[in-house]
DNA sequence: CTGGGGACGGGGCCC
DNA sequence: CGGGCCCCGTCCCCA
C-alpha cells in the first residue's frame, strides 16, 4: 500500500444514487436545466444531455462523449437542442426516459418490442437485452422473434440446475450490457413504422402506461426496486396477461420512499409477481432469492419499519423479527438449554450455547490453529490480527474431525495458501481491510468507481477458470461475489465432487 | 483479544 | 404467488 493510499477509506452513501437520479427526473419533468430536447412524431421530451450521454451510447457518440465518435456536433453539441427521434415511437422514447431516470422500464407487454428496437437504435444495451431476453423466450411458442434474437441460454438446457443456469444468464446478460455493439449497425437493422395511436403527448407517458402498464420490473412503487434477471424461465401466458392487467406505476416515486410497499400492498396495486427467478437490487445490486423477498430486502434501504412492537413502541423491518422481539415482553424463551437452566429466545443461540457443553470448536484458526466454538468468532479473529502466529501451534486433526461443519471446509487449514490474501476484487475495492469496512461492503462496492459487472467478472473470470465455472449449487449472493470467492474454492470442490 | 448474547439480513420451506 | 416461519451467517456490543 503507497503512502498515500494509506487509510483510505470508502464512506458509503448507499442512496446517493437513487436520490440523484430522482432529482435528475425532477428536474426532467419540470423542464429545469434540461439541454436536450427529444422529438418523436410530434411529441416533445426535455431531457439532459449528460444524462443521455451516460445512459445511451447513441447520444454518446453523437456528443463526442465516446471515444472515437463521429459526432454530429453541429446541432446539438452546444446549447439547447432538439434532437428528432422519429425512428422511435413515443411510446417506447417514453419508456426508456423513464428507465434513464428512474433505473425501472416501465412498459406495456405489447409495447415491448418497441422499446426493444428503440433501446437498440440508441444503444441502451441492458434494455435491449432484456427485452429481447423477454420476447425471445417468449417467442419460441408465439411469435417468432425476427431481430436476430440472442437467446440467453442458447444451449437451451432446461434440465440443469436451475439456479446455476440462472446465474449464467445473469452474468451474460451483464456481459453484454458492458460489450454494446455500435448503435449505428444496428440502426440500418430495424425500420420502425410510425404508428398514430403514439401521438399522444409525452407528458402523458406515465399515466397512459399505468393505463394498461406493464412494469418489467414488477409492479407498483416496489416495481422499481426489482431489476428482473435474465433467465432461461420465459414468462408464461399467464405472465403475460398479468402484466397486462398490471395496476399503474403512476406517478413513480422514485427516491425509494419510505413507506413504499406499505402503499403497495394497501393500494391493490400490482398484485403478483413476475417470477420466482431471483430478482436484483437496484441500490446494492444484490440478488435477492425467494419469492417477496426482495420487497424486505428493499427495507434495509429504505429504513421503512413498519412492524412495530404495541408493547415498547419499538420498530422492524420484519414482522419476524417483531415476533421474536415480543418474546422479551412475554418472557418466552423457548429454546432451553438441557444441560444447565439457560433459556433463548432463538434457537441459533442456543446452539451457539450448547457448542459450550459440548466443548466443540470446530472453526480452527489457518493459521495460528486457534480454535473457536464459533464462526464469527474464527472471523473476527482472523480479521483482528492477521493471524500473526503462522503456524506457531500444531493443526487440530483434519475436516473429517467435524464432517457436519461445513467451516471445516471453509477455514480449515486447507485454506493457508489464500488466508491472507484478497480476492483480486477485493484488493479493488478495499483499500483498508478493517472490520468496521469489512461492514459495508456491499455499499463499499456500489460505491466504488468500478462497475460491478466488470468487478463481478473480473472476479468470476479469475476464479472460474480454476474452478471450472460451475457455481455453488446454493444461491450465491452477486453481491458478495468478490469476497466470497475466496470461500468458494474449496465449496466448489466439495459441491461439484471434484 | 476472547467469550457470549443479541440483532439483523438472506434464503429455504411450507401453507 | 405472497407471506410466515425458521435457520443460518454475520456483525455488534459488552464483559
Amino acid at each position: 500500500m503507497s503512502p498515500g493510499e494509506d487509510g483510505l477509506i470508502g464512506i458509503p452513501f448507499p442512496e446517493h444514487s437513487s436520490e440523484l437520479l430522482s432529482r435528475l427526473n425532477a428536474q426532467r419533468r419540470s423542464g429545469l436545466l434540461c439541454d436536450l430536447t427529444l422529438t418523436s412524431r410530434g411529441a416533445r421530451y426535455p431531457t439532459h444531455r449528460s444524462v443521455m450521454a451516460a445512459v445511451s451510447l447513441y447520444f454518446r457518440q453523437l456528443f463526442g462523449a465516446e471515444e472515437g465518435a463521429e459526432g454530429t456536433e453541429g446541432s446539438v453539441g452546444t446549447g439547447c437542442s432538439v434532437c428528432q427521434l422519429d425512428c422511435v415511437s413515443p411510446d417506447a422514447l417514453d419508456a426508456l426516459l423513464e428507465f434513464a431516470y428512474t433505473a425501472t422500464l416501465t412498459i406495456r407487454s405489447s409495447g415491448m418490442r418497441e422499446v426493444m428496437e428503440g433501446a437498440q437504435l440508441l444503444g441502451i444495451q441492458c434494455v435491449a437485452d432484456a427485452c429481447r431476453h423477454i420476447l425471445g423466450e417468449a417467442g419460441e411458442a408465439g411469435e417468432a422473434a425476427e431481430e436476430v434474437p440472442r437467446p440467453l441460454d442458447e444451449d437451451g438446457h432446461r434440465a440443469a440446475s436451475r439456479r446455476k443456469q440462472d446465474r449464467r444468464n445473469v452474468a451474460k446478460a451483464w456481459r453484454n450490457t458492458q460489450t454494446p455493439e455500435p448503435v449505428r449497425q444496428q440502426i440500418s437493422e430495424y425500420e420502425m413504422p410510425a404508428s398514430p395511436e403514439h401521438q399522444e403527448h409525452p407528458q402523458n407517458g406515465a399515466s397512459r402506461a399505468s393505463q394498461q402498464g406493464v412494469l418489467l420490473n414488477g409492479s407498483g412503487p416496489s416495481a422499481h426496486w426489482s431489476h428482473p434477471l435474465p433467465s432461461e424461465e420465459p414468462p408464461s401466458e399467464d405472465e403475460e396477461e398479468e402484466s397486462r392487467s398490471m395496476q399503474p406505476v403512476s406517478s413513480l416515486p422514485h427516491s425509494l420512499p419510505p413507506q413504499a410497499e406499505s402503499v403497495r400492498a394497501v393500494g391493490g396495486g400490482g398484485r403478483k409477481r413476475k417470477s420466482q427467478t431471483p430478482q436484483q437490487c437496484p441500490v446494492c445490486q444484490k440478488i435477492i432469492h425467494g419469492a417477496g423477498k426482495l420487497p424486505r430486502h428493499m427495507r434495509t434501504h429504505t429504513g421503512e419499519k413498519p412492524f412495530q412492537c404495541v408493547a415498547c413502541g419499538v420498530r422492524f423491518t420484519r414482522n419476524d423479527k417483531l415476533k421474536i422481539h415480543m418474546r422479551k415482553h412475554t418472557g418466552e424463551r423457548p429454546y432451553p438449554c438441557p444441560s444447565c437452566p439457560a433459556r433463548f429466545l432463538h434457537s441459533y443461540d442456543l446452539k451457539n450455547h450448547l457448542s459450550l457443553h459440548s466443548g466443540d470448536r470446530p472453526y480452527e484458526c489457518p493459521l495460528c490453529h486457534k480454535a473457536f466454538a464459533r464462526e464469527d468468532h474464527l472471523q473476527r479473529h482472523r480479521k483482528g490480527h492477521s493471524c500473526l502466529e503462522f503456524r506457531t501451534r500444531r493443526p487440530r486433526k483434519g475436516p473429517e474431525e467435524h464432517p457436519s461443519s461445513p467451516a471445516q471446509l471453509q477455514h480449515g487449514p486447507l485454506r493457508l495458501t489464500t488466508a491472507s490474501a484478497s480476492s483480486a476484487a477485493g484488493q479493488l475495492l478495499f483499500q483498508q481491510d478493517s472490520p468496521g469496512v469489512a461492514a459495508h461492503r456491499p455499499t463499499l462496492l456500489e460505491s466504488s468507481g468500478v462497475s460491478y459487472p466488470s468487478l463481478l467478472w473480473r472476479a468470476m473470470e479469475g476464479h472460474h477458470r480454476a474452478a471450472g465455472m460451475e457455481e455453488r449449487e446454493s444461491g450465491i449472493s452477486l453481491t458478495h461475489v468478490a469476497w466470497e470467492e475466496e470461500e468458494e474454492d474449496e465449496e466448489d470442490i466439495e459441491e461439484e465432487g471434484l
